[in-house]
DNA sequence: TGCCGGCTACTTGTATGTAAGTATACAGAG
DNA sequence: CTCTGTATACTTACATACAAGTAGCCGGCA
């Protein structure tokens, strides 16, 4: 047997692993918004040829993490506030109707998982370890979605999140911000413990808000972030 | 001035134009579920090199319209009774919330426009018009999601409907189905002129399913494009 | 007759070359 | 000094060549 092949044996092709890798860099920052990326220079710089990275610009380009001007260049875009109310309608609108099935379908194996959850969230809040806390969000928000039987859905969301997930990672730092998220969560996992749909309903949607609430805190904060105008 | 560029001057670049014929091939039926489709055969029918036929192919890759298996091939998804659940749970979550929105925020013009989109489409029943009819559906339901001020919701929807479209496309030569179709346009638009959110989701809601609930009838007349299995 | 091995043709993934458009620096004219 | 035109260096979009893996045919052997 073969062990390395030219093709990648971990975690898929190429392009890939360019589009995984630099939509982190942008979600983190260190593609700066505004910023040109060039094609050339990533391909260099991740030692692959155009082809793959021109793929990964693509799938990014559909998720507005980018904007492609031809013949002139490649942007990091900037947020939007407009893109980002647009991301969190949506994500609104797939969380909560999944959210109300999970209520029903869920049985007391699950709510002892998505508890583990956020027992788990609770440490970290203690540490201030954002990066790892955003991971065991996400999880969080996921399980809800598989639990409602539609775990598509949370890939949607997760596809349509692009702009959301930039202002989460601004927000994490905020003071107190995790331990409010903690609490929330325990909101929501109250109300599915319970089986009552309309009450895991409001408190999701009550969380999920708590990020836009702060859009505004963010802005000022990092200005260079954010598009111009519309205030 | 120069008349015409080496690039294609209308309607976007070579890559998303053959995304578009993809596409709508699919959705139509002519390139068959199951059916290989190759790369270097497309680039000599499209009159187009493989680079913008890959672009293509993975939009519709993301898309769940092709399913590619590297080194093997490329081919048509058979539609699976999972997929259409899970694309009918993402529009009804996003359409219903939009439609929420719109009974609140549309006033008398909007309500004339899609009161127009609505006759129109009332003229095509006659006819038994399917592919204008299609058109004007989708017209209808984009105007809901634009009305709400969220049209990005129509783009995520539309992108993530990919199976049911197909479904759609099977079930309008149904006897009946157009007429029923345009009644429940009407009945959500009564809704929404007397700017009742609640009773505009519980039309809507309606309304979609009768998609779904055409599935089992599309099925026995069509089982070459479902996968095998679960009946 | 039945089975096995190699070869061929085809596939997608990747690398590289070509075409054409845009911004910018810079030199020269007014 | 200011303005303008041009050359250049850069960009993306597209075309083509190469690499590597799979299925299937087909002949030889038991």
């Amino acid at each position: 047997m073969r062990i390395r092949h030219s093709q990648r044996v971990g975690a898929g092709s190429a392009g890939l692993q360019v589009y995984k890798a630099l939509r982190e860099a942008i979600i983190a920052g260190d593609l700066a918004p505004g910023q040109r990326i060039s094609e050339n220079e990533l391909s260099v710089r991740l030692a692959v040829s155009r082809t793959p990275i021109r793929e990964a610009v693509a799938r990014l380009r559909d998720e507005r993490f980018v904007q492609v001007v031809p013949q002139l260049g490649t942007f990091v875009t900037r947020i939007s506030t407009a893109a980002v109310e647009d991301a969190q309608f949506v994500r609104e609108a797939l969380e909560c109707a999944a959210v109300r099935v999970a209520a029903v379908r869920a049985d007391a194996a699950d709510i002892a998982a998505l508890g583990g959850l956020v027992r788990r969230q609770e440490e970290l809040v203690a540490h201030a370890d954002f990066e790892r806390f955003a991971v065991l969000d996400d999880e969080f928000h996921a399980a809800i979605c598989e639990l409602s039987g539609h775990g598509f859905a949370w890939e949607v969301a997760q596809r349509a999140k692009g702009h959301l997930s930039r202002v989460r990672r601004l927000s994490l730092p905020q003071p107190n911000y995790l331990g409010e998220m903690v609490v929330e969560h325990h909101v929501v996992l109250d109300a599915l413990r319970r089986g009552a749909p309309d009450e895991a309903e409001v408190a999701l949607r009550h969380h999920l808000r708590m990020v836009l609430s702060a859009v505004p805190t963010i802005r000022e904060q990092h200005p260079e972030y954010f598009e111009e105008g519309e205030f």
